[in-house]
DNA sequence: GAATTTGCACTGACTGGTCAGTTCAAAAAG
DNA sequence: CTTTTTGAACTGACCAGTCAGTGCAAATTC
């Protein structure tokens, strides 16, 4: 009648926590440089330190592990993107705010990020409904703000904010990862102050005062 | 010795041309979907129609086809996205005139657009260097309007256009590909127009702001 | 509290299939 | 005659997945 282990609870030591989380490393380094196909088992038990066998003992396959990999690093980001507003923000301030914190990801997780945008559009892959659902999410809290905007009347009413969510989805992480690429020396208030300015118009900010449509 | 024929093209038999680009449309197709490792050069010549000697004999080799391969579809694109802009074009109808061409060519060459997006940011690759370079080129189409834009005193004459120009890549790219992937159905127009929206602010639109369709 | 059991987490040599690339004689095209 | 394509057989490297075995800490028994 000792501690019953019940089955719902499992904080034994981590250990398992902690290999997954250094497997899922080890896999973003290697397949964001070489895709997937290109990369082996072998390579990535190596790099995270591990014997394959524990690569099939954690996930069960090589596939299996991308698609939890997926989902590990798309939730961060969907996350992190939710976490960014301040509850008290206005509409505008909100999507300022998630546009910085999706390029201070991106800048702190260009693999991932590379990832991301690499596979992502693969049809017909058995992860391809998982990264598109989370995907959607991380894009959701963008559309979100959009919709605060069109609720108070901004400049463009009538805007598909579900589209205009992935547009500007798509803007920041193709800036953030040529910014990272090319000139990465580069502070990152300049790479938002130009996301700043081509948002401008979308939020109808005070400065350039808006022409009402 | 063989003779080197001075000009670097040799289109004197349209078969072996019709040939390759067989090839290339088997190629695009099957490795959109599964990706480059996962297709197989047996099932590229077969969808070409052709035999798997004729891949080795044209190309050399598997990898061969697929630099080749990017570099002819990179190429088309920047050359679509150039001669959509008219030279008798205002900055700001150059400006929506390319991504609308954009646009246009996703819609046409879906699977190429999902390779380019996956191969783009690979940057360890044999082929990197060549779709880097005229992914550049394309951009620099974008880019180029909104110089004339910023020359003209545009609303945000601060603004960056290199890195803009590659934003605007970015979400024409993203929009389009996502528009295909979730609601093909839709008509191309009303992609376009919010892409117009999106872009009202830069250009500063004080008679054109784009009914809906 | 020593001895024993349980089972989780991990290991790494091994296997069986797959596939890029080779070769070449011969047919078709030009 | 030359260029291009065919088709099929062959090889050898490579790699996903397997599985019998190790180590170890907590739980259980005596």
């Amino acid at each position: 009648m000792g501690r019953m282990s019940a089955s719902t609870e499992r904080p034994r030591s981590g250990r398992r926590e902690a290999t997954r989380r250094r497997l899922f490393e080890a896999a973003v380094d290697l397949i964001s440089e070489q895709g997937y196909g290109a990369t082996t088992v072998d390579e990535i038990a190596e790099r995270a330190g591990v014997a394959k066998g524990t690569v099939y003992y954690n996930f069960g396959g090589k596939s299996e592990l991308y698609t939890a990999l997926m989902e590990w690093g798309v939730t961060r980001l969907a996350d992190t993107l939710k976490a960014a507003v301040p509850p008290s923000a206005s509409p505008g301030e909100g999507l300022t705010a998630v546009l910085r914190a999706g390029v201070v990801f991106i800048g702190e997780h260009e693999a991932l990020a590379r990832l991301l945008m690499a596979e992502a559009w693969r049809t017909n892959q058995a992860w391809y409904a998982t990264v598109r659902q989370i995907r959607t999410e991380a894009i959701g809290v963008i559309s979100g703000q959009l919709d605060r905007l069109a609720a108070e009347g901004a400049p463009h009413p009538g805007l598909d904010t579900g589209l205009a969510g992935s547009a500007l989805f798509g803007m920041v992480v193709t800036v953030a990862l040529d910014w990272r690429t090319l000139q990465p020396e580069r502070p990152v208030e300049e790479i938002h102050a130009t996301l700043a300015h081509m948002t401008a118009g979308l939020v109808g900010t005070p400065a350039s005062p808006p022409k009402n449509v």
